[in-house]
DNA sequence: GTTCTAGAAC
DNA sequence: GTTCTAGAAC
């Protein structure tokens, strides 16, 4: 790879022209996350010459501005004699044309070109809050994948006088010395600098989507179903960065080829090439610390792998193993050879489960690990080693979507952003698999019965791939739909409901901290309580109890202007369009046709704009009670009875129609007057449901379950009531949270979600199923 | 060009 | 709560 020499600044091509004290503009180019404005504020802080960083995001008083302004600010800034920075994306050709016209006489224009791997990008974008640009979460791997495809490189032709690539984070601080040692009367040579390779005239990251990097059909074929080290490691250059494209090693394994060294092994080259295939990496199930018979083992194993390869197309799996001595390896690729299964789509490797992509090119997106019943790291092996190169986050989403996993099940857990897994891995998903157990020191000992054990080890693996055939599927719709495949399910997730502060600390106050709720921004004078209101006696009562505070929980100590509006604040008015429920639960007889059921202190009604299949509402008659935040102890039996009939009607419902799930709350600070009840189906499927608001009205903590709502009154008087800023938090799906940058993609993957829902969601009756019997039970 | 969001009006 | 719509995002 090139080397930036900051030497040549002066070497003589550049006595000729010094003296010009020609300005410069330098054209950053890259996606979000690729670091441009790091790199300006980089030169900047030690730079030799005067530069103005001109950047759209900001350009209009701190605020996103159009490309006119930032194309006279730069002007202005080249009359002054300034150089500049154009930090704005231009990864277009035409994005980037009129601020080539800026160039001309007294100034040169120069390309710096970030190309870093789009997963750095990702991740740095997700993981950033309050950028200029507010490209975060969900939403980032969407654009940095969409404007990667359109990526077009610059060419001197454009009008450039030079151009560098930094491919990687050496590059880049090459990049910047160079740039921060330029006096103005220095000048730069021309040409184009550290691009890979002399004849690449597209990006390897676009030839890679276009699929131009690509080894001929037949030599991908074969009958062997190993890459071990034996085949890879002097063929595959082992990586010492990490997040190193693929394609390059593609292109260097090509290269290799070219020129009569390193020959590959056919089958290994084929495996490795398909690496955009969605792939499972699995090591084998009970064959270590639980004793499993490796014959029997091997048997199932192929033999689960040859069942699902026929149900499901377009994925891979990986059977993985540390040593080229593995037996079960032996076995499991004779067996595999015998059954004739495509060596394309099952093959076993010699490897590291955890650095599979960056030690020998393979990526997979989803891993299995062997784990405990307990679910807990530790006790050597594959569940060690995964817990640890996951890190702490793994633990944590591990814990918070399930406690304990009994032999023969395995449980899906999205990797957060964080995870070092996810980051230099590529790997979304980690699977916990537990298989039967055959060793006596180990819990769920099975005493050597095979019948029992075979069956526990098959539902293991059918459970296993099914996990992944469900990950893979919502993937690739979500490609399908012009979406990221890297962003698979955003696993970043801070802010769902019921996630408490001992969970998530940190990313909940931070959110806090850095988005303080703009109190004048909502102009249309929302509820405000009273100070004597519930809410307040709440927290007065229970600011230092066990509760969670999620950190935008509006009972966050408030600052001494918080505390005078809300002292000078008067009971909340309601505008005309919210009268609506409370005219149907004082006059019900009035709306017999939306009037579902009526008794003296409930009326039972269709939602007029439904946000799922099935969506009711269960409305207290009694005046003057609004919304939550009026509820006080003496309410408690209505509570009560309006869940009760709330859970008759639901059940009603799945008497219809098994398959929905309900759940029954309160929004914190309803639109519509008078105590509502939702019960709501947690399909989403409607029309209805259109909007960010819509759906985080659902599937936040700005949902007050009904049973907690109780609960809480019961002990301390009144219900938490949290903040409407949990309205405009990012998407996510409320089943597997992953992130998603718009209703519509939301929706789609809503509809084809079948994650189960997080463990909180399945305590204290909070949803109301076919299987349930619990909510029944309680209040 | 189309899709999507978010603010204002009701 | 919805509808409308300008303009941002794609």
């Amino acid at each position: 790879m090139f080397t930036f020499s900051p030497f040549r600044l002066l070497s003589e091509e550049q006595e000729e022209v010094k003296g010009k004290r020609k300005t410069l503009v330098v054209i950053l180019m890259g996606p979000p996350g690729s670091g441009k404005t790091t790199f300006c504020n980089d030169v900047m802080s030690s730079a030799r010459r005067c530069w103005v960083r001109i950047c759209q995001d900001t350009i209009a008083n701190g605020k996103a501005g159009a490309k006119s302004q930032c194309l006279k600010s730069a002007a202005d800034a080249l009359k002054d004699g300034k150089s500049v920075f154009i930090d704005r994306c231009n990864l277009e050709r035409d994005q980037r044309a009129d601020f080539l016209r800026l160039g001309g006489a007294q100034a040169d224009v120069h390309a710096v070109v970030l190309d870093l791997p789009a997963r750095l990008c990702i991740s740095r974008s997700v993981n950033r809050t309050g950028h200029e640009g507010n490209l975060q979460g969900g939403k980032a791997a969407a654009v940095v994948n969409r404007m990667l495809q359109k990526k077009e490189l610059p060419q001197l032709s454009e009008g450039f006088s030079r151009i560098t690539f930094c491919q990687n984070e050496n590059d880049v601080k090459n990049a910047v010395k160079i740039y921060s040692a330029l006096d103005l009367s220095d000048t730069l040579p021309s040409g184009v600098f550290g691009q890979r390779s002399k004849d690449a005239k597209v990006q390897l990251g676009i030839m890679k989507f276009l699929k131009k990097v690509e080894i001929p059909e037949n030599e991908t074929s074969g009958k062997c179903n190993v890459i071990d080290d034996n085949t890879c490691q002097d063929s595959i250059p082992r990586q010492e960065t990490c997040g190193k494209d693929l394609c390059s090693m593609e292109l260097e394994m090509e290269n290799k080829d070219k020129k009569g060294s390193d020959s590959l092994e056919k089958s290994s080259v084929g495996d490795l090439s398909s690496n955009d295939v969605h792939t499972l990496a699995f090591p084998s199930i009970s064959t270590a610390d639980f004793q499993f018979d490796h014959e029997k083992a091997s048997d199932i194993i192929v033999e689960s792998v040859a069942d699902f390869l026929r149900k499901v197309d377009n994925v891979r799996l990986v059977l993985v193993d540390l040593s080229h001595k593995s037996n079960i390896l032996s076995l499991v690729r004779a067996k595999a050879a015998e059954r004739n299964i495509d060596s394309k789509k099952f093959f076993t490797f010699v490897g590291d489960i955890t650095q599979l992509y960056t030690k020998r090119g393979l990526r997979c997106n989803v891993i299995a690990n062997a784990a405990n019943w307990r679910l807990k790291p530790g006790g050597g092996g594959v569940n060690a080693a995964i817990f640890k190169a996951a890190g702490k986050s793994l633990e944590i989403a591990t814990k918070e979507r399930i406690e304990t996993l009994s032999p023969g099940n395995s449980v899906a857990v999205p990797l957060p952003s964080t995870s070092p897994l996810y980051k230099f891995e590529g790997v979304t998903h980690v699977i916990h698999v537990l298989g039967p157990n055959m060793n006596p020191q180990r819990p769920n000992y099975l005493k050597n019965n095979y019948v029992k054990g075979c069956m526990v080890l098959r539902d293991a693996y059918s459970s296993l791939f099914e996990h992944f055939a469900s990950i893979s599927k919502s993937c690739l719709q979500r490609e399908g739909s012009g979406d990221s495949r890297y962003n698979l399910s955003d696993p970043q997730s801070n802010l769902m409901e019921g996630t408490t502060s001992e969970q998530f600390p940190q990313s909940d106050q931070k959110i806090k901290r850095e988005d303080p709720y703009d109190f004048e921004r909502n102009k249309r004078s929302k509820g405000i309580l009273t100070e004597s209101s519930s809410k307040d006696k709440y927290n007065m009562q229970h600011g230092d109890h066990g509760f969670a505070e999620s950190g935008i929980n509006s009972d966050a100590p408030k600052s001494d202007d918080e505390s005078r509006k809300t002292a000078v604040a008067t009971k909340r008015t309601w505008g005309s369009w919210a009268q609506a429920l409370y005219e149907n639960a004082m006059h019900p007889e009035k709306h017999k046709n939306a009037v579902m059921e009526i008794s003296n202190e409930y009326v039972v009604l269709n939602d007029r704009y439904p946000k799922a299949k099935k969506h009711i509402l269960v409305l207290s008659r009694l005046h003057g009670l609004d919304c939550l935040a009026d509820v006080q102890k003496e309410h408690l039996p209505l509570m009560k009875q309006l869940h009760a009939v709330g859970v008759q009607w639901a059940e009603r419902f799945l008497s219809e129609d098994a398959s929905l799930v309900f759940r029954l709350g309160y929004h914190s600070v309803p639109s519509m007057r008078q105590l509502h009840l939702h019960v709501i189906s947690q399909d989403f499927d409607s029309t209805h449901l259109k909007n960010k608001k819509h759906w985080n009205s659902f599937n936040t903590a700005f949902f007050r379950d009904s049973t907690d709502a109780i609960e809480e009154i019961d002990k301390y008087g009144a219900a938490k009531i949290n903040d409407e800023k949990l309205l405009t938090m990012e998407l996510r799906c409320h089943r597997c949270r992953s992130a998603h940058p718009n209703i519509p993609k939301l929706k789609s993957h809503v509809a084809n979600c079948k994650f189960s829902f997080p463990s909180h969601l399945l305590h204290n009756g909070r949803l109301v199923s076919a299987s349930s019997k619990t909510v029944s039970e309680k209040p």
